[in-house]
DNA sequence: CAGCCGTGGAC
DNA sequence: TGTCCAAGGCT
Protein backbone atom coordinates (compact mmCIF):
# COMPACT_ATOMS: atom_id res chain seq x y z
CA UNK A 1 0.00 0.00 0.00
CA UNK A 2 0.98 3.10 -1.08
CA UNK A 3 1.73 5.75 1.65
CA UNK A 4 -0.43 8.67 2.70
CA UNK A 5 0.56 12.11 2.44
CA UNK A 6 1.30 13.44 5.90
CA UNK A 7 0.32 16.99 6.67
CA UNK A 8 3.56 16.64 9.23
CA UNK A 9 5.88 16.43 6.60
CA UNK A 10 4.29 19.30 4.98
CA UNK A 11 4.99 21.22 8.43
CA UNK A 12 8.52 20.58 8.42
CA UNK A 13 9.08 21.88 5.09
CA UNK A 14 6.90 24.72 5.72
CA UNK A 15 9.25 25.45 8.91
CA UNK A 16 12.30 25.74 6.20
CA UNK A 17 10.62 27.35 3.24
CA UNK A 18 7.64 29.34 4.30
CA UNK A 19 7.42 32.66 2.16
CA UNK A 20 7.79 36.19 4.08
CA UNK A 21 4.66 38.18 3.59
CA UNK A 22 3.91 41.69 5.28
CA UNK A 23 0.86 40.20 7.13
CA UNK A 24 2.26 36.97 7.95
CA UNK A 25 3.15 35.47 11.55
CA UNK A 26 6.08 33.03 10.20
CA UNK A 27 6.16 29.47 11.77
CA UNK A 28 8.77 30.05 14.55
CA UNK A 29 7.22 33.31 15.69
CA UNK A 30 3.60 31.33 15.47
CA UNK A 31 5.55 28.88 17.79
CA UNK A 32 6.70 31.59 20.07
CA UNK A 33 3.09 32.84 20.47
CA UNK A 34 2.56 35.45 18.53
CA UNK A 35 -0.72 35.63 17.29
CA UNK A 36 -1.77 37.28 14.11
CA UNK A 37 -4.26 40.52 13.95
CA UNK A 38 -7.32 39.28 12.82
CA UNK A 39 -7.85 43.06 11.10
CA UNK A 40 -4.68 41.95 8.92
CA UNK A 41 -5.56 38.43 8.05
CA UNK A 42 -8.76 39.27 6.98
CA UNK A 43 -7.89 42.61 4.82
CA UNK A 44 -4.91 40.63 3.26
CA UNK A 45 -7.46 37.19 2.38
CA UNK A 46 -10.36 39.82 0.86
CA UNK A 47 -6.93 41.56 -1.64
CA UNK A 48 -5.47 38.20 -2.38
CA UNK A 49 -8.97 36.72 -3.89
CA UNK A 50 -8.37 36.23 -7.59
CA UNK A 51 -4.94 38.71 -7.05
CA UNK A 52 -1.13 37.67 -7.05
CA UNK A 53 1.18 37.94 -3.69
CA UNK A 54 2.97 40.45 -5.65
CA UNK A 55 0.53 42.72 -6.26
CA UNK A 56 -1.17 42.61 -3.02
CA UNK A 57 2.31 44.08 -1.23
CA UNK A 58 1.88 47.64 -1.51
CA UNK A 59 -2.07 47.87 -1.73
CA UNK A 60 -1.97 46.00 1.52
CA UNK A 61 1.06 48.10 3.36
CA UNK A 62 -1.01 51.47 2.26
CA UNK A 63 -4.03 50.09 3.59
CA UNK A 64 -2.64 49.41 6.85
CA UNK A 65 -0.68 52.55 7.04
CA UNK A 66 -3.67 54.60 6.54
CA UNK A 67 -6.11 52.71 8.09
CA UNK A 68 -4.41 50.43 10.77
CA UNK A 69 -7.26 49.12 12.76
CA UNK A 70 -11.32 48.31 11.80
CA UNK A 71 -11.99 51.11 13.23
CA UNK A 72 -9.95 53.26 11.23
CA UNK A 73 -10.97 51.73 8.30
CA UNK A 74 -15.27 52.05 9.47
CA UNK A 75 -15.01 55.70 9.67
CA UNK A 76 -13.37 56.31 6.09
CA UNK A 77 -14.52 57.83 3.48
CA UNK A 78 -16.13 55.75 0.74
CA UNK A 79 -14.44 57.84 -2.07
CA UNK A 80 -11.43 57.28 -0.16
CA UNK A 81 -11.12 53.69 0.10
CA UNK A 82 -12.86 53.14 -3.49
CA UNK A 83 -9.55 55.56 -4.78
CA UNK A 84 -6.78 53.19 -2.86
CA UNK A 85 -8.43 50.05 -4.18
CA UNK A 86 -7.77 51.52 -7.82
CA UNK A 87 -5.39 49.42 -9.75
CA UNK A 88 -5.87 46.16 -7.60
CA UNK A 89 -9.25 44.94 -9.64
CA UNK A 90 -12.69 43.47 -8.67
CA UNK A 91 -13.65 46.65 -6.86
CA UNK A 92 -16.94 44.83 -5.29
CA UNK A 93 -14.27 43.46 -2.89
CA UNK A 94 -13.43 47.29 -1.81
CA UNK A 95 -17.28 48.17 -1.22
CA UNK A 96 -17.51 44.29 0.34
CA UNK A 97 -14.68 45.89 2.78
CA UNK A 98 -16.05 49.05 3.71
CA UNK A 99 -19.43 47.51 4.68
CA UNK A 100 -17.75 44.61 6.53
CA UNK A 101 -15.20 47.05 8.91
CA UNK A 102 -18.66 48.63 9.54
CA UNK A 103 -20.27 45.93 10.62
CA UNK A 104 -17.89 44.90 12.45
CA UNK A 105 -17.27 47.95 14.51
CA UNK A 106 -20.76 48.97 14.71
CA UNK A 107 -22.59 45.72 15.44
CA UNK A 108 -19.49 43.80 16.83
CA UNK A 109 -17.60 45.54 19.10
CA UNK A 110 -14.77 45.80 16.81
CA UNK A 111 -14.30 42.16 17.30
CA UNK A 112 -14.11 39.68 14.26
CA UNK A 113 -16.21 36.66 14.55
CA UNK A 114 -13.32 33.56 15.00
CA UNK A 115 -15.58 30.91 13.79
CA UNK A 116 -16.11 30.10 9.73
CA UNK A 117 -19.91 29.89 10.43
CA UNK A 118 -19.80 33.75 11.61
CA UNK A 119 -17.56 34.55 9.18
CA UNK A 120 -19.21 33.39 6.27
CA UNK A 121 -21.90 35.89 7.47
CA UNK A 122 -19.68 38.70 6.43
CA UNK A 123 -19.83 40.72 3.41
CA UNK A 124 -17.11 39.35 1.09
CA UNK A 125 -16.40 36.36 3.08
CA UNK A 126 -17.24 33.45 1.06
CA UNK A 127 -16.32 29.92 1.47
CA UNK A 128 -12.40 30.45 1.47
CA UNK A 129 -12.32 33.05 2.84
CA UNK A 130 -13.86 32.58 6.10
CA UNK A 131 -12.07 29.19 6.41
CA UNK A 132 -8.61 31.01 6.01
CA UNK A 133 -9.28 33.51 8.24
CA UNK A 134 -10.56 30.93 10.66
CA UNK A 135 -7.44 28.71 10.36
CA UNK A 136 -4.48 31.79 10.28
CA UNK A 137 -5.93 33.91 12.51
CA UNK A 138 -7.67 32.17 15.24
CA UNK A 139 -5.87 28.68 14.36
CA UNK A 140 -8.91 26.67 13.69
CA UNK A 141 -9.03 23.18 12.16
CA UNK A 142 -11.15 24.71 9.11
CA UNK A 143 -10.64 23.18 5.39
CA UNK A 144 -9.36 25.93 3.39
CA UNK A 145 -9.48 25.47 -0.69
CA UNK A 146 -8.28 27.96 -2.91
CA UNK A 147 -6.88 27.63 -6.50
CA UNK A 148 -3.47 26.19 -4.56
CA UNK A 149 -5.60 23.48 -2.50
CA UNK A 150 -7.08 22.64 -5.69
CA UNK A 151 -4.17 22.41 -7.96
CA UNK A 152 -2.24 20.11 -5.06
CA UNK A 153 -5.42 17.84 -4.39
CA UNK A 154 -6.07 17.24 -8.15
CA UNK A 155 -2.57 16.15 -7.85
CA UNK A 156 -2.11 13.84 -4.93
CA UNK A 157 -4.46 11.75 -5.77
CA UNK A 158 -4.29 12.64 -9.67
CA UNK A 159 -7.85 13.48 -10.28
CA UNK A 160 -8.86 14.10 -13.74
CA UNK A 161 -12.12 15.48 -13.46
CA UNK A 162 -12.75 18.78 -14.94
CA UNK A 163 -12.87 21.99 -12.51
CA UNK A 164 -15.04 23.25 -10.99
CA UNK A 165 -17.30 19.72 -11.24
CA UNK A 166 -14.02 18.62 -9.50
CA UNK A 167 -14.44 20.84 -6.08
CA UNK A 168 -16.66 18.60 -4.17
CA UNK A 169 -14.10 15.90 -4.30
CA UNK A 170 -11.12 17.69 -4.07
CA UNK A 171 -12.40 19.88 -0.62
CA UNK A 172 -12.98 16.31 0.90
CA UNK A 173 -9.62 15.24 0.08
CA UNK A 174 -9.13 18.46 1.48
CA UNK A 175 -10.45 18.25 4.87
CA UNK A 176 -9.82 14.19 5.34
CA UNK A 177 -5.47 16.10 5.11
CA UNK A 178 -6.41 18.81 7.46
CA UNK A 179 -4.98 18.35 11.04
CA UNK A 180 -5.99 19.44 14.05
CA UNK A 181 -2.05 20.81 14.90
CA UNK A 182 -0.87 23.60 13.67
CA UNK A 183 -3.71 24.45 11.40
CA UNK A 184 -3.10 27.91 10.81
CA UNK A 185 0.00 27.07 10.50
CA UNK A 186 -0.83 24.03 7.27
CA UNK A 187 -3.23 26.30 5.67
CA UNK A 188 -0.34 28.45 4.47
CA UNK A 189 1.53 25.59 3.53
CA UNK A 190 -0.61 23.77 1.63
CA UNK A 191 -0.88 27.16 0.15
CA UNK A 192 3.14 27.72 -0.25
CA UNK A 193 3.44 24.61 -1.99
CA UNK A 194 1.34 25.24 -4.36
CA UNK A 195 2.71 28.91 -5.08
CA UNK A 196 6.21 27.64 -5.07
CA UNK A 197 6.59 24.24 -5.83
CA UNK A 198 3.69 22.77 -6.96
CA UNK A 199 3.02 25.14 -9.61
CA UNK A 200 0.20 25.49 -12.88
CA UNK A 201 3.40 25.03 -15.01
CA UNK A 202 6.54 23.22 -14.46
CA UNK A 203 6.11 21.75 -11.09
CA UNK A 204 9.49 20.84 -9.24
CA UNK A 205 8.10 17.38 -8.18
CA UNK A 206 11.71 16.32 -7.46
CA UNK A 207 11.65 18.90 -4.41
CA UNK A 208 8.48 18.58 -3.18
CA UNK A 209 7.96 17.26 0.28
CA UNK A 210 4.94 15.40 -0.82
CA UNK A 211 6.70 13.83 -3.96
CA UNK A 212 6.36 10.40 -2.47
CA UNK A 213 2.85 9.71 -1.91
CA UNK A 214 1.76 12.29 -4.86
CA UNK A 215 0.03 9.90 -7.25
CA UNK A 216 0.21 12.18 -10.66
CA UNK A 217 3.82 12.53 -10.10
CA UNK A 218 3.94 8.74 -10.72
CA UNK A 219 1.88 8.50 -13.36
CA UNK A 220 3.55 11.78 -14.97
CA UNK A 221 0.43 13.92 -15.00
CA UNK A 222 1.12 16.63 -12.40
CA UNK A 223 1.39 19.06 -15.24
CA UNK A 224 -1.67 18.74 -16.77
CA UNK A 225 -3.69 18.85 -13.74
CA UNK A 226 -5.78 20.15 -12.15
CA UNK A 227 -8.23 19.73 -15.99
CA UNK A 228 -10.44 22.94 -16.55
CA UNK A 229 -13.24 23.35 -18.34
CA UNK A 230 -12.46 25.54 -21.66
CA UNK A 231 -13.29 28.82 -21.29
CA UNK A 232 -15.58 30.48 -23.65
CA UNK A 233 -13.77 33.23 -26.46
CA UNK A 234 -13.49 37.11 -25.20
CA UNK A 235 -16.17 39.27 -27.70
CA UNK A 236 -14.59 43.22 -28.47
CA UNK A 237 -16.55 45.93 -27.14
CA UNK A 238 -16.07 49.15 -28.63
CA UNK A 239 -17.16 53.10 -26.84
CA UNK A 240 -16.52 56.62 -26.52
CA UNK A 241 -14.77 58.29 -23.39
CA UNK A 242 -14.83 62.01 -22.77
CA UNK A 243 -11.32 63.24 -21.30
CA UNK A 244 -12.53 66.89 -20.74
CA UNK A 245 -10.31 69.41 -19.19
CA UNK A 246 -11.40 73.08 -18.03
CA UNK A 247 -9.29 75.84 -18.97
CA UNK A 248 -8.99 76.51 -14.98
CA UNK A 249 -7.10 73.20 -14.73
CA UNK A 250 -10.27 70.92 -13.22
CA UNK A 251 -11.37 67.32 -14.57
CA UNK A 252 -14.88 66.61 -15.85
CA UNK A 253 -15.31 63.07 -13.88
CA UNK A 254 -18.22 61.05 -12.60
CA UNK A 255 -18.58 58.34 -10.04
CA UNK A 256 -19.80 55.57 -11.45
CA UNK A 257 -23.08 53.73 -9.84
CA UNK A 258 -21.97 50.94 -7.51
CA UNK A 259 -23.46 48.11 -9.42
CA UNK A 260 -21.39 46.21 -12.02
CA UNK A 261 -18.47 47.01 -14.25
CA UNK A 262 -16.01 49.37 -12.51
CA UNK A 263 -18.80 49.67 -9.32
CA UNK A 264 -18.22 52.83 -7.35
CA UNK A 265 -15.02 54.02 -8.84
CA UNK A 266 -14.34 57.16 -10.48
CA UNK A 267 -14.19 57.90 -14.46
CA UNK A 268 -14.63 59.74 -17.21
CA UNK A 269 -18.00 60.23 -18.83
CA UNK A 270 -18.64 58.08 -22.29
CA UNK A 271 -21.00 55.97 -24.32
CA UNK A 272 -21.85 52.41 -23.70
CA UNK A 273 -19.62 49.56 -24.19
CA UNK A 274 -21.06 47.50 -26.78
CA UNK A 275 -19.88 45.04 -28.98
CA UNK A 276 -22.18 46.16 -32.02
CA UNK A 277 -21.14 49.60 -33.37
CA UNK A 278 -22.01 52.04 -31.02
CA UNK A 279 -24.91 54.65 -31.85
CA UNK A 280 -24.64 58.55 -32.13
CA UNK A 281 -24.65 59.43 -28.49
CA UNK A 282 -25.04 62.87 -26.14
CA UNK A 283 -21.48 64.64 -25.19
CA UNK A 284 -20.97 65.25 -21.94
CA UNK A 285 -20.53 68.59 -21.94
CA UNK A 286 -20.56 71.77 -25.13
CA UNK A 287 -16.68 71.90 -26.20
CA UNK A 288 -14.45 71.72 -29.02
CA UNK A 289 -14.03 67.61 -29.33
CA UNK A 290 -10.47 66.12 -30.89
CA UNK A 291 -10.21 62.27 -31.56
CA UNK A 292 -7.07 60.61 -30.37
CA UNK A 293 -5.09 59.21 -33.23
CA UNK A 294 -4.76 56.09 -30.71
CA UNK A 295 -7.68 54.03 -28.76
CA UNK A 296 -7.34 53.00 -25.42
CA UNK A 297 -7.32 49.10 -25.46
CA UNK A 298 -8.12 47.25 -22.46
CA UNK A 299 -9.29 43.53 -21.19
CA UNK A 300 -11.00 43.00 -18.43
CA UNK A 301 -12.51 39.52 -17.73
CA UNK A 302 -14.80 38.44 -19.69
CA UNK A 303 -14.43 40.94 -22.61
CA UNK A 304 -11.83 43.14 -24.78
CA UNK A 305 -12.35 46.67 -25.22
CA UNK A 306 -11.24 49.67 -27.51
CA UNK A 307 -11.89 52.88 -26.36
CA UNK A 308 -12.20 56.32 -28.57
CA UNK A 309 -10.69 58.88 -26.83
CA UNK A 310 -12.41 62.16 -27.35
CA UNK A 311 -10.48 65.25 -25.50
CA UNK A 312 -11.45 68.91 -24.85
CA UNK A 313 -10.53 72.60 -23.71
CA UNK A 314 -13.39 73.37 -22.16
CA UNK A 315 -14.36 77.22 -21.28
CA UNK A 316 -15.49 77.96 -17.37
CA UNK A 317 -18.96 79.24 -18.76
CA UNK A 318 -20.27 75.09 -19.64
CA UNK A 319 -22.23 73.70 -17.76
CA UNK A 320 -21.36 69.29 -17.93
CA UNK A 321 -24.66 67.28 -18.69
CA UNK A 322 -22.78 64.13 -17.26
CA UNK A 323 -20.52 64.04 -15.19
CA UNK A 324 -18.80 66.94 -11.99
CA UNK A 325 -15.46 69.13 -12.56
CA UNK A 326 -12.70 67.83 -10.20
CA UNK A 327 -10.34 70.55 -9.39
CA UNK A 328 -6.64 69.78 -10.15
CA UNK A 329 -5.63 69.95 -6.89
CA UNK A 330 -8.06 66.97 -5.57
CA UNK A 331 -7.59 64.79 -8.62
CA UNK A 332 -5.11 61.93 -8.62
CA UNK A 333 -5.08 59.71 -11.10
CA UNK A 334 -3.89 56.80 -9.36
CA UNK A 335 -7.74 57.16 -8.06
CA UNK A 336 -8.53 56.08 -11.41
CA UNK A 337 -9.22 52.40 -12.41
CA UNK A 338 -6.32 51.27 -14.56
CA UNK A 339 -9.11 51.74 -18.10
CA UNK A 340 -9.72 54.87 -17.11
CA UNK A 341 -5.92 55.82 -16.35
CA UNK A 342 -5.23 54.39 -19.87
CA UNK A 343 -7.35 56.83 -21.31
CA UNK A 344 -5.74 59.68 -19.24
CA UNK A 345 -2.09 58.88 -20.04
CA UNK A 346 -3.26 58.96 -23.93
CA UNK A 347 -5.10 62.54 -23.69
CA UNK A 348 -3.09 64.07 -20.73
CA UNK A 349 0.53 62.30 -20.55
CA UNK A 350 1.04 61.33 -24.42
CA UNK A 351 -0.73 64.11 -25.94
CA UNK A 352 0.65 66.64 -23.97
CA UNK A 353 -2.55 68.50 -22.88
C1' DC B 1 -25.11 27.16 -11.94
C1' DA B 2 -23.01 29.86 -15.06
C1' DG B 3 -22.13 34.64 -15.91
C1' DC B 4 -20.24 38.72 -14.07
C1' DC B 5 -16.48 41.04 -12.04
C1' DG B 6 -9.92 43.65 -13.02
C1' DT B 7 -5.40 43.50 -13.35
C1' DG B 8 -0.58 42.58 -14.49
C1' DG B 9 2.90 39.12 -15.12
C1' DA B 10 4.40 34.83 -17.34
C1' DC B 11 5.02 32.51 -21.50
C1' DT C 1 0.05 40.04 -30.10
C1' DG C 2 -2.99 36.44 -27.39
C1' DT C 3 -3.97 33.31 -23.71
C1' DC C 4 -3.64 31.70 -19.15
C1' DC C 5 -3.69 32.46 -14.60
C1' DA C 6 -3.79 34.20 -9.28
C1' DA C 7 -5.12 33.05 -1.58
C1' DG C 8 -13.15 33.91 -4.99
C1' DG C 9 -17.71 36.01 -4.06
C1' DC C 10 -22.16 37.30 -5.54
C1' DT C 11 -26.33 36.69 -8.12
Amino acid sequence: MRDQPKAAELLDWYDQHARKMPWRVGPADRKAGVAPDPYRIWMSEIMLQQTTVAAVKDFFLRFTTRWPTVQDLAAAKDEDVMGEWAGLGYYARARNLLKCARHVTDELGGVFPDTYEDLLKLPGVGPYTAGAVSAIAFDQAATVVDGNVERVMSRLYDIHTPLPAAKPELTERAAALTPSKRPGDYAQAVMDLGATICSPKNPACGICPWRSPCIARRQGTAAELPKKTPKKPKPTRVGTIYVARRVDGAFLLERRPDKGLLGGMLGWPGSEWQEAKVAEHQKPISAEWKTLPTEARHTFTHFHLKLTVKTALVPMDRTPNQGDFVAQQDFRPSDLPTVMRKAFDLAFVKAGN
